[in-house]
DNA sequence: ATAGGGTTAG
């Protein structure tokens, strides 16, 4: 504490060192100037130091109240304020705006709505600052429910702190309908109307002061407040929503621009975009008021999730127009609506223009990068943010941790989870959801079980993380006990929650249970399938080979398939040599997409695996003619932050002849030991030895023989490749993994086989 | 006194 402030604190400890009102208010002026960390303490000096001189509270007070509230000392705003209301003082028009501001934060509308009625009782309801903080605490506050304007979880809060006074006896002037929402406000309310109801009014008799006044934020997120932008979308249901709002804002004799974006904002925020657009056009006409920055920022999310890129153009344009276009509120809602229409290049383009980009900017764009898939850029920007000295927060982890866990890269994990520990962030759900994903996206399910045990509530985004972890490493039975689990603690599976149980039902070739699970779905839970629950069941029958099943299942859905579905079923055509199928699924393929190269190639291996190389040719005669190709079929090991790729016969690394030297031992030692080479597969104009040596130069053998010769003894070997494993090469490996002793992880793109002493953990099942 | 960004998807 600086000397200026120990002074102070001295002066008000004595009040009798102060001898008269001017003196009073320098030293007043002096707390004001003081730096305010120590508001507190002054506070309770003054109320102390109001004793003496009882001319002076009210002074004090309407200024400190306003200090309090704009260095966020909410629940000291409101302590002030009951202080002078029981001093028989008035507030005036420059008190409630504060006062008001500090019970949105606080989330308490109870609160609010007393302070509301002393608004109107002191005559103060037509005041332009007052009128627009009351419609912004109502529109954060007043959710849809009968329950009186709070939510559960807000009530839990709320209950716990210390309340006012019961309103009995005063003249204060709600109307409260029967189910308990306050209807109609206004001054001089008969008395006997108001008395038996829920009715809340201003005798604040009590005082205000809460236990947790050293913890005044969080609130908001913790509990998903007005930060979270889809909690509120509750438009649907709520007649009562934006009542009060609408209400104020009518009775309101003057309004301003900031009067209409508060209720444009609100209706925003609600869910009511219809009622939001018309205002903005009801603010041109009626008032001849043009949109600003704060309105657009509140509307653009209204076409970010509509997804109506047009519209939201629209916006944009008239943003550059005005010059708004470099605001980075509006450059943030850009950013984030044009990610939600799947134009990152957009959100980048829009970003890269900010002179001056914030933290949310950089947050959203990082959002948006990643939640289309850019995990590299996502990362790329990450770094770059905190070059830009830009601190990482909460939405920063939870944005940019599903990119860790799609390239399953657990060392930048960990090194994040670091970070968020540090940071004191891994108590938010939104974190800790995001870190038992990654955890167990990567393998690592003890880690992120441990991580989801110890989190406050689970709720259905971290179990589904879970299970689909558990199902993606082969861990099926633990997915579905923990479905179960999950059904029993009385958390609703949603159509994510589904797939992730069915992932694992078709990683173990459990078909019974997955037809339990896929008709429980749509009979129990009304969730009607949508594409990836029929591939997901298509591609289990089909790997379980009953190929004939899946093909009925394929043509029955009531969705048009894409190719991708019959794709899988066309995949295990040639696993399971069905050639008649393969040509009437190729056939369903080629009519929905003509060039779908992948097609081309699984037909042609279909026959070729099956020895009917004419057929095989001509279908990449087809091909070369059509000039179509196939990406090459690649796999990667990342040893020491580095990523080596391969593809098959790739003779371009630097470690080529230690590698092939690795393989050539290798094969001598599986051969031995009863591994025979499917020639079967390969192309028949070449030669019996050639066949063996482009079998044995996979791009997933490359990187797993990469991995033995780099990676330290005994320590675990993670291949990732573009494409289906294959089936050869499925079983070179589990012969590899003995051998060598080491286990061996390849993940083809959906899923992870855990190769271990000759075994896998798919159970042979590609 | 008003506005923007977050977790699960074979």
């Amino acid at each position: 504490m600086s000397s200026t402030e120990t002074l102070l604190k001295t002066l008000l400890r004595n009040p009798y060192s102060i001898k008269s009102i001017s003196q009073a208010k320098q030293l007043h002026a002096q707390i004001i100037k003081t730096n305010t960390t120590h508001l507190n303490l002054y506070h309770e000096s003054l109320i102390g130091f109001n004793a003496f001189h009882p001319s002076l509270p009210s002074l004090a007070l309407k200024s400190i109240i306003r200090c309090y509230t704009s260095n966020g000392l909410f629940l000291q705003t409101l302590t002030a304020f009951v202080k002078m209301w029981d001093s028989g003082d008035y507030p005036d028009h420059n008190v409630f705006p504060s006062v008001l501001k500090s019970c949105t934060h606080l989330m308490d509308l109870r609160f609010g709505e007393s302070v509301h009625g002393c608004v109107i009782r002191v005559g103060l309801d037509s005041d332009l600052y007052t009128g627009n903080a009351l419609m912004n605490m109502y529109s954060k506050l007043e959710t849809s429910g009968g329950n009186g304007g709070l939510s559960d979880v807000a009530c839990q809060v709320f209950d716990k702190m210390p309340r006012l006074g019961n309103v009995v006896g005063n003249d204060m002037c709600f109307e409260v309908s029967s189910d308990g929402n306050m209807v109609h406000f206004g001054r001089n309310l008969d008395r006997e109307r108001v008395a038996g109801g829920s009715t809340m009014g201003c005798s604040m008799k009590t005082s205000y002061v809460s236990p947790q006044s050293n913890k005044q934020t969080g609130f908001f997120d913790r509990f998903g407040g007005m930060s979270n932008k889809v909690s509120r979308r509750n438009g649907e249901n709520g007649a009562l929503l934006m009542y009060n709002v609408r209400k104020v804002f009518e009775m309101m004799p003057k309004k301003d621009l900031v009067s209409w974006n508060t209720v444009i904002a609100g209706y925003a925020q609600n869910g009511f975009y219809k009622e939001a657009l018309n205002m903005v056009r009801e603010m041109g006409s009626a008032s001849h008021l043009q949109p600003d920055s704060f309105t657009l920022s509140s509307v653009l999310p209204i076409f970010a999730e509509y997804v109506d890129v047009m519209k939201g153009k629209e916006i944009h344009g008239y943003a550059i127009r005005h010059g708004l276009d470099t605001d980075v509120y509006i450059g943030s809602s850009l950013i984030d609506m044009y990610a939600n229409c799947t134009r990152v290049e957009d959100s980048c383009r829009v970003f890269n223009l900010l002179p001056q980009p914030d933290s949310v900017s950089w947050n959203s764009v990082i959002a948006g990068c990643v939640q289309n898939g850019a995990f590299d850029e996502g990362l790329k920007l990450f770094r770059q943010m905190l070059m830009a000295k830009i601190k990482p927060v909460n939405v920063s982890f939870s944005s940019i941790m599903p990119a860790c866990a799609h390239l399953t890269t657990l060392h930048l994990g960990k090194q994040l989870h670091g970070r968020i520990i540090r940071g004191g962030l891994d108590d938010n759900l939104f974190i800790a959801s995001s870190l038992v994903d990654m955890y167990a996206r990567c393998g690592n399910i003890k880690t992120a079980r441990w991580i989801f045990n110890d989190m406050e509530q689970n709720d259905i985004v971290s179990w589904t993380a879970m299970i689909m972890g558990c199902a993606l490493h082969g861990h099926a039975n633990e997915a579905i006990s923990l479905f179960g689990q999950m059904e029993m603690e009385g958390v609703k599976p949603n159509s994510v929650a589904f797939l992730a149980v069915l992932t694992a039902c078709s990683h173990a070739k459990m078909v019974e249970e997955a037809w339990q699970y896929f008709n429980s779905m749509v009979r129990d839970y009304g969730i009607s399938p949508g594409l990836e629950h029929y591939a997901s069941v298509a591609d289990l029958l089909a790997r379980a080979g009953k190929l004939e099943e899946a093909y009925g299942f394929i043509s029955r859905m009531h969705i048009e398939p894409a190719g991708s579905v019959w794709s899988t079923l066309l995949a295990s055509c040639r696993v399971h040599k069905n050639i008649e199928l393969a040509e009437k699924v190729a056939e369903k393929i080629f009519s929905l997409d003509p060039n779908n190269t992948g097609a081309y190639v699984l037909l042609s291996n279909t026959y070729s695996a099956a020895g009917r190389w004419k057929e095989a040719a001509k279908l990449r005669t087809i091909m070369r003619d059509k000039g179509t190709r196939k990406k090459p079929a690649c796999s990667w090991i990342e040893v020491n932050n580095e990523v080596h790729a391969f593809v098959a016969g790739d003779k371009s690394h630097p470690c080529y002849d230690k590698i092939n030297e690795v393989m050539t031992i290798l094969l001598e030692v599986m051969e031995r030991e009863g591994y025979v080479v499917d020639t079967n597969e390969v192309l028949h104009d070449i030669e019996e030895e050639q066949k063996r040596e482009l079998l044995c130069s996979h791009s997933e053998r490359l990187a797993i023989a990469f991995g033995i010769i780099s990676t330290p003894v005994g320590s675990t070997i993670r291949v990732t490749k573009n494409l289906r494993v294959c089936v050869d090469c499925h079983i070179a490996t589990k012969f590899i993994s003995k051998i060598v002793g080491r286990e061996i992880i390849v993940r083809d793109n959906s899923r992870f086989h855990h190769f271990r002493d000759g075994k896998c953990s798919c159970g042979d099942y590609w």
